[in-house]
RNA sequence: GGCCCCAUGGUCAAGCGGUUAAGACAUCGCCCUUUCACGGCGGUAACUCGGGUUCGAUUCCCGAUGGGGUCACCA
């Protein structure tokens, strides 16, 4: 193959990237950099009221975070900005083709009103949804050549339409489908030129794939049923088609297409919820496709190098939230601790408001949580002793109870606050001294020390790392608190 | 409803005519351990159904069923 692979993603922009969107970017980005070819970016911004402000600062931030850089497009603020169609309409361009279509027939000009395609309008109703179907009547492909004439002269709204016969089949063919056929019959005149003067996406979506040499066309299964449309289009044109890669839908738990409609998470939800940018596109890459060496956590580089687009599954991909927490869980433990205390710290400090080493309580977390919001809350007793009830003294398996735990932090409480080296190792060293001198099973005596310091049967780290982030007065505070308590509780 | 696509454990996913049908997540159990977690070890759990083709079908063909997508002056 010498021919350079070039691929684009071509969202439009209307809000957050959602996780379909970001995985049909990511194919895009893999196939043509797998092959060292281009990537590009193209805003399909067609859709003046569907226009969200923002929207393509979103996009571009969201490629730039997760590593999907575009190569080229014009120059804008003095980088490569990508190809925007709002731009492109301004040149004329599809103005253009659409002509070139109408003269070869292949095109016409339709002037019929909203209501007249409201008449023509159907409801069906299925498994009580009410659905609405169109099919053009090819009403205005039959009118006289001075009317048309006449109406363009009159400035009378038109909009152009795709000119499609009623015998015959069209067949295209995808890397990922094989060839698939469909009666002409079936497909509908569609709208190419709308009456606003912009290209539907149906028609820019064509034109500009060709004209900007793109060779593999990367996008969602959902488009598979316009795909001959699209066929015939190039067809009309005299024009090569490009290779076609139709991904495999993401959906939700329940089978349904992912969509930002239905309140799925979008990419930045997922930051916010405490997601780690690589784990995201790790998994995304995940779902409709699995490297030949069954590896599961790989950078993006990695990715690059295994992607082969021609093992991308056919079948749709359900959606895992659980397994995306394992796998962020997975990056998380592998973050360097700047990068981990950059997202960690934030969290620490929702929860602590006294002067205690955060960092140290961090480090406590990094092997426990999934997300970043997982830290806030089994360390709160770090700021504040929660109440708690004098079973929690009682441990069967520990060998110890209220009566030998009043003994324990008895004994220990001179000891303790003779003890000035309240560091990790100056403890373990003295506790495990006075354990071997005493004779007691270690669980015996760390278990009641844990519970006077935390008031918790389960806390990240242990006994000692607790004393040592709280520091001796604390620590001796809450001892004492504790040696109250069971007092109290006879 | 028309058309199109899909079909291996709960989920992701290997397999591409002959396998004890991988692996991962989840789940369960054990070990490690002062708790929790991490880590280690092990268990439960799948080829939608019916016809063909074949010496032999999870694998190929057809049909059924199920699920999904799509049918806009949205992309």
């Amino acid at each position: 193959m010498l021919q350079r692979i070039r691929t684009r993603y071509a969202p439009s922009p209307t809000g957050r990237m959602h996780v379909g969107n970001l995985r049909t970017a990511l194919y895009a980005y893999l196939i043509a950099k797998h092959e060292d070819g281009d990537f590009l970016l193209r805003i399909e911004d067609t859709d003046q009221e569907r226009q969200v402000e923002g929207a393509v600062e979103i996009i571009n931030r969201t490629l730039e975070k997760t590593g999907l850089l575009w190569d080229e497009g014009p120059d804008k603020d003095g980088g490569v900005g990508p190809y925007v169609q709002s731009e492109r309409v301004t040149a004329g361009i599809y103005m253009d083709y659409a002509k070139k279509l109408i003269e070869k027939g292949e095109a016409y000009y339709c002037f019929c009103t909203k209501e007249r395609l409201e008449s023509l309008r159907q409801t069906l109703t299925v498994d009580g949804e009410t659905k609405e179907i169109t099919i053009y009547d090819k009403h205005c492909l039959h009118l006289p050549k001075e009317e048309i004439e006449a109406n363009l002269a009159a400035g009378k709204p038109f909009v152009v339409r795709q000119n499609t016969p009623n015998e015959g089949t069209t067949t295209f063919t995808d890397v990922l489908y094989g060839d698939i056929t469909v009666p002409n019959a079936e497909l509908d005149d569609m709208i190419l030129l709308k009456s606003d003067g912009f290209p539907t996406y149906n028609f820019a979506n064509v034109v500009d794939d060709h004209l900007m040499g793109i060779s593999h066309v990367v996008r969602g299964n959902e488009y598979l049923s316009s795909a001959p449309k699209y066929t015939r289009l190039y067809h009309a044109f005299g024009w090569e088609e490009p290779v076609y890669v139709h991904c495999p839908l993401i959906t939700d738990e329940h089978k349904k297409k992912l969509s930002k409609r239905s309140g799925h998470s979008s990419y930045e939800d997922l930051v916010e919820q405490g997601f780690v940018d690589e784990a995201i596109v790790n998994y995304v890459a995940l779902l409709g496709w699995s490297p030949e060496d069954n590896e599961e956590i790989f950078s993006l580089e990695e990715l690059v190098k295994k992607f082969d687009y021609h093992k991308i599954n056919k079948s749709p991909a359900v959606f895992d939230m659980t397994k995306l927490r394992w796998l962020n869980s997975e990056y998380i433990k592998r973050l360097s601790d700047e990068k981990y205390y950059e997202r960690a710290l934030p969290e620490v400090r929702k929860v602590i408001s006294k002067p205690l080493d955060l960092k140290k309580i961090a480090d406590l977390m990094k092997t426990r949580i999934e997300v970043f919001p997982d830290i806030a809350e089994p360390i709160r007793f770090f700021e504040e002793l929660p109440e708690y009830g004098v079973d929690l003294y009682t441990h069967k398996k520990m060998k110890t109870d209220t009566a030998v735990s009043l003994e324990i932090l008895r004994d220990l409480l001179p000891r303790l606050e003779r003890q000035e080296d309240y560091s990790l190792e100056g403890l373990k060293e003295y506790l495990s001294a006075y354990i071997t001198e005493t004779g007691r099973k270690t669980g015996q005596v760390l278990w009641p020390l844990r519970i006077a310091v935390s008031g918790l049967a389960n806390t990240p780290g242990g006994a000692y790392e607790i004393m040592e982030i709280l520091g001796k007065e604390e620590s001796l505070a809450r001892i004492r608190q504790g040696i109250a308590k069971l007092e109290a509780a006879g």
